[in-house]
DNA sequence: CGGCTCCGTCGAAGCGTTTCAACAAGGTAG
DNA sequence: CTACCTTGTTGAAACGCTTCGACGGAGCCG
């Protein structure tokens, strides 16, 4: 491998010049510039990212820690997965990934100094890795939206809102009896703080417009949407409106609704909170609250990135919900 | 931060023993490696990853390259993920992750010395990244087979035998007129080389046993599944048995024969080639050929591993399909 | 024409490890 | 008692880059 001193004698020049064309930090005549640009390009030249780790302490590298595990929400990881390393990239970065339950890899890529930064997803409520992450000199980005930051950065869907905006929607279509089929009860359990805030506004609203409101948790299986459906039709026949926050579930709710030979949206309109293709990849498209999870993804470098270049302190962004109706919750006939 | 010299010093001993002690490449007695082993601890000293990459040569980071555009089949990549990202972590390694479509990217990391080694998933059966692999001096390990592997390890699932077998065990039941419901079109246009070799056994086997089979690819949409199914239906009324190898359109194929009136396993049996978990997730527990997507995520680990370790050649791996009875495709009256 | 400023370039000092050759100290053999 | 291994430890030289202070030369002003 070539390495400065390399290129640095191929163009006639110190290696601090090389350094220094290649960081722009200083102003390098053009003609200098480019007979080290032509050297580099002849060579092949890459530097040491390990050598500019050393030298710069900054390693061009975000740590992310995601979910792997498979269950729920496949979709959304992948997205904001995607989201985020493809975002890292515009600002020359790479992405280490870490599964969420590598609770040493926080200290292991941070007191290593293997990244500048990180960006954890998942965040639940009350979550350990937030004082972890907190007490690091790298700066953090977390999504989701734990009780206390901790001084951390955090960006998401204003899952709150998202209830509420579900409730008046369905309002203004005319119902007043409705029905949320929310996330599994384990999700509720750990305190996933994004199901609980969507609960809240949901509630929340449907108290305020005063219209009568279940609530039932529904397993990400087959079996669980088919109990989470009968469980309602039975229990709250009168209902006439669907909110769905379970992507794994909703098209066992929808063909179990169907196969209790329920219409939609003519016997019972729904809307699904969930990422825009997944609520199009249904028997009938969904009118949908999209779960924009790759435009958070990016938001987060963009956070990121903001408190590595300045002094940017810790901020927390949440979302506007936006619902599209589709055919879903259309009212079909006046 | 605390340095290894810090260290040395609370230890009073040399730098370079607690190098030793730390890499265990030298005998350290044992007062002097527990003195070192407590200094580190109450320091909380971590080796700086970059100083070390620089040293040694060695970073103790994989790349893997995955395709993160979402559609098809998120539940396997994730899974191959997961299993690369643990299983390394078994060998004290990271994983820095690189989307499909930057090419760029096997040159940075590689010719930068920011990783070892590279896994890259979703090989195509002519690919150009692999040329471009087999250039670089890391070793790499293909997820996937293409037609030239030009030196490099590869391992997946043996799509071929995949095909046969299910093949197999449908002529067993008494099956004489079969369909595949395939990959989408692009795939195939694409020459994803694991859709091929299931088609290839699928066909072979089927004209070996003297069956009547007739291929429908399908795109991974409802709307894409539904024409596939009327298709079939249609052309090939006859049909008693599908092979689907298609994780998204899955559920909406069952669900449009189960509207066109066909009841599974009775009117039509299926297999499925999917993860173990997606064949679970089905309205009717679907028999399938697992894709053990972890599974080769972690061998494919496993032989960077001895790649780097040794003088192991390139090896290619097939992973024997193995299918499990379900309800889709039970005999269920005599 | 002397003195200043500004511009572009350079040399050298780190950055924190690993690793090799060398070296004391102690043990064994002759 | 000397010569020679062994064993455990050390010092110093890389590894390849960034960055700071310095420096020579060109241009400007008075």
């Amino acid at each position: 491998m070539a390495t400065i001193d390399d290129v640095a004698r191929a163009a006639g020049v110190s290696a601090s010049t090389v350094s220094y064309v290649l960081s722009g930090k200083r102003k390098i005549s053009g003609p200098t510039r480019s007979r080290v640009e032509q050297a580099i390009a002849e060579l092949g030249y890459r530097p040491h990212a390990g050598a500019r780790a050393l030298a710069s302490s900054r390693t061009n590298v975000i740590a992310l820690m995601a979910p792997l595990r498979v269950g729920v929400d496949v979709h959304v990881i992948m997205q904001f997965v995607a989201g985020v390393v493809t975002r890292a990239r515009d600002f020359d970065h790479d992405v280490l990934l870490l599964t969420q339950d590598d609770l040493g890899g926080l200290d292991r890529v941070t007191s290593g100094s293997m990244v500048d930064a990180l960006v954890m997803m998942d965040v639940e409520a009350v979550d350990p890795r937030v004082p972890l992450l907190a007490s690091q000199r790298q700066p953090a980005v977390l999504i989701g939206l734990p009780q206390d930051p901790a001084g951390l950065s955090c960006v998401d869907l204003d899952f709150e809102a998202a209830g509420r905006l579900a409730v008046r929607h369905l309002f203004a279509a005319g119902h007043r009896d409705i029905a949320l089929v929310g996330s599994p009860p384990q999700v509720l359990d750990r305190h996933t703080s994004y199901a609980e805030r969507l609960l809240r506004g949901f509630r929340t609203q449907a108290e305020a417009s005063g219209m009568s409101a279940v609530v039932e948790p529904c397993e990400p299986t087959p079996a669980g949407a088919y109990r989470a459906v009968d469980t309602l039709l039975e229990q709250a026949p009168q209902t006439t409106a669907l909110v769905v926050h379970n992507e794994s579930a909703l098209p066992h709710v929808l063909s179990r609704l169907s196969r209790h030979g329920r219409r939609i949206p003519d016997d019972l309109a729904v809307v699904a909170v969930c990422p825009t293709d997944v609520a199009l990849a249904q028997a009938v498209p969904m009118t949908s609250i999209d779960l924009p999870a790759e435009a958070i993804g990016r938001l987060a470098i963009d956070m990121v990135m903001a408190r590595l270049a300045g002094d940017q302190p810790a901020e927390t962004r949440l979302l506007a919900p936006v619902l599209t109706e589709r055919a879903s919750s259309r009212v079909t006939a006046p």
